[in-house]
Formats: C-alpha cells, structure tokens, sequence
DNA sequence: CCGATGTCAGCGAGACTGAAATCA
DNA sequence: CTGATTTCAGTCGCGCTGACATCG
C-alpha cells in the first residue's frame, strides 16, 4: 500500500535544526545499540567505559557528571560493569570514600571490539563528506557539546 | 573539592567521533527536554507534533516509522496528544481502519512556543559558528539522517 | 488468505527522587 | 557542622513484545 506521499515533488518545508538533530539522535542511538548488542553494552556502559579508558581513575561521581545522569544511576552503571569484570576499582587512599575505576583487560577488549562495530555505522553515517568536511563537522559537535555542557570543559 | 583534574594542559586523547556524538545526543536531549519542559511535551511528543504539522494527515503507523519506534509506543503518545487537545484525528474516508492526524488551534500554539524555546538552545549550542558553517553543519546532519535512516528519504 | 493498520495488555531496562551512611 | 561521595531503596515515563480485531 502507497498511501504515503513522495517527496520527489521538492515539497519539503524548512526543516528545524532541532528537528534534524532530534532526528539523529534517534536513528543514531539506535544504530549505535545495534552495533554494540551482541557485546552485551549498552550506549551509556560503551559511554561509560570510553570516559574511563580516556580518564583513568575518574570516580562515580565525575562519570555521571560527564555523562549528565545522577550519580545514582551512574552508579547502576558502574556496579553492572564491576560485576561483569570489564572495569575494577580501587578505594583512593587519600579519600576513602571514593572509588575509583580503571579498565581490566576484559573490559579493554570488550571496548576494542566496540569501538571497531560503532567506527562501521560512524563511516556510514558520514559516507558523502570529504575527510576536511568530516573535520569540521567533528569540530562543530565539539563546539555543540562545549556550548550545551554548562561549562564542563572536559571530553 | 578539586580531585577532577583540569584539560588545560592539552593532554585530551584524540576524541572517537561516536563518543562525541554519543555525549552530545545526551546533552542536548536534556538541554531540549528542558526547554519543552514548562509546556508539558516530551521530546517524542515535541517531534510527532513537528511532523504532523509538517505533513498533515499521517497515519499512526507512519509517524512510527518516521519516528524510528514501533506503532505501539507511537499510539501512546499519539493518544496523550489527542487527550490533551493538541491533535485531532479523523478517520480516512477511503481506508476506515486509518486515522490522519493534524494540528488542533491549540496544539499549533503549543508547537509554536516550542519551537521558540528550542531555538534557543540551538543558538546556544551554535554559538561561534558562522552562518556558512551552520548551513554545512545542517548539511551533514541530514547527510546523517539519510545514510542512517535505512533509504528513508522523507525527513 | 494475506498484508497493513490500530489498539489493548503486560513487561523490562533506564533514569529519576528520596534518604541514609561515610569521610575530608 | 558543612559539603561531597557512595549506595540502598522506591517510583515512573518510555519503548518494547505479544495478541487480537479490523480493513482493503
């Protein structure tokens, strides 16, 4: 059944910016997801290991406010991830009451081949920019990221 | 307490451009809830009415499919919107099982006011980009929706 | 019969708020 | 005492699968 118009008739109206980046953020999360499934992750443990791979020692608390979640979802995130053996932590010594995390070799594989599955749906999402475009297109969500996260500098 | 370590010192890893999109779809998705917020929208809510006042007339089946979610999950919220006066639908005269959707006076004010609080938050989050960069900007991120959307051509 | 649509039901992962304990 | 961190609960909006009826 064809009961859905075309749009070869170059009707389209204007799209909003937010509107298309609403819209890929949908299609994206659930590519991403795809991709990162039979690995047993989700987006936000992918997210999550990626922060602490990057930043070593990052306690619960600084991940969920790089991740801008609470720290009690964060900290849902962080136990699943212990009890699966992909990140261990360790007590800091000078404040007792933070753990901090760091990868174990389960969870740099783990993230390895992530990496690799989510790097095949990035190279077909940006399949028609040249490689200068793709660039500046990378500075732009920077710039997207730098502007939104009130102030946190850190990536 | 400063324990987080400053990024001043250029020590930053090279970004993964699906981290970078990954952080930001979560920092925008809360800037945009939020902004959306004070007139009791979801996101999904705020981008299903986008697309019936875009394209009057969608079935629920194709605001699913436009919406990457199954139509079930797009019933409920078609059913708040008609709850809550923002849309009516009627029933198609030629297919009796379908009804098309489209903007109630109220619902299209309601649109309105979000799209002005949206926009905000994009001209925050474009802030320092020229306006030739924001149309290449635009340009990839329907680049994005396209090669992603699984041959989807309609946005 | 078959495919698409709309709708009712139950379910589960995810993130939230509240509250309490620990520590500098 | 104050503030930050961690963690144990309870809660909820959201999208999912399963099932069924309807329509062309």
């Amino acid at each position: 059944m064809r009961t859905e118009q075309s749009s070869t008739t170059g009707d389209d109206p204007p799209a909003r910016l937010s509107y298309v980046i609403a819209r890929v953020e949908r299609v994206l999360r659930r590519r991403l997801e795809e991709a990162i499934e039979p690995y047993g992750l989700t987006l936000t443990q992918y997210m999550t290991l990626s922060m602490v791979r990057d930043r070593r020692g990052l306690s619960n608390a600084q991940l969920a406010r790089r991740s801008f979640v609470t720290p009690q979802s964060m900290n849902d995130v962080v136990c699943t991830l212990e009890r699966r053996g992909l990140i261990r932590r360790e007590v800091d010594p000078a404040h007792r009451r933070i753990s901090r995390a760091e990868l174990t070799e389960s969870g740099r594989d783990t993230l390895i081949a992530c990496d690799k599955a989510t790097s095949e749906v990035e190279d077909r999402m940006l399949t028609g920019l040249a490689p200068d475009e793709r660039d500046r297109f990378m500075v732009a969500l920077l710039g997207c990221v730098r502007e939104l996260g009130g102030g946190l500098r850190t990536i």
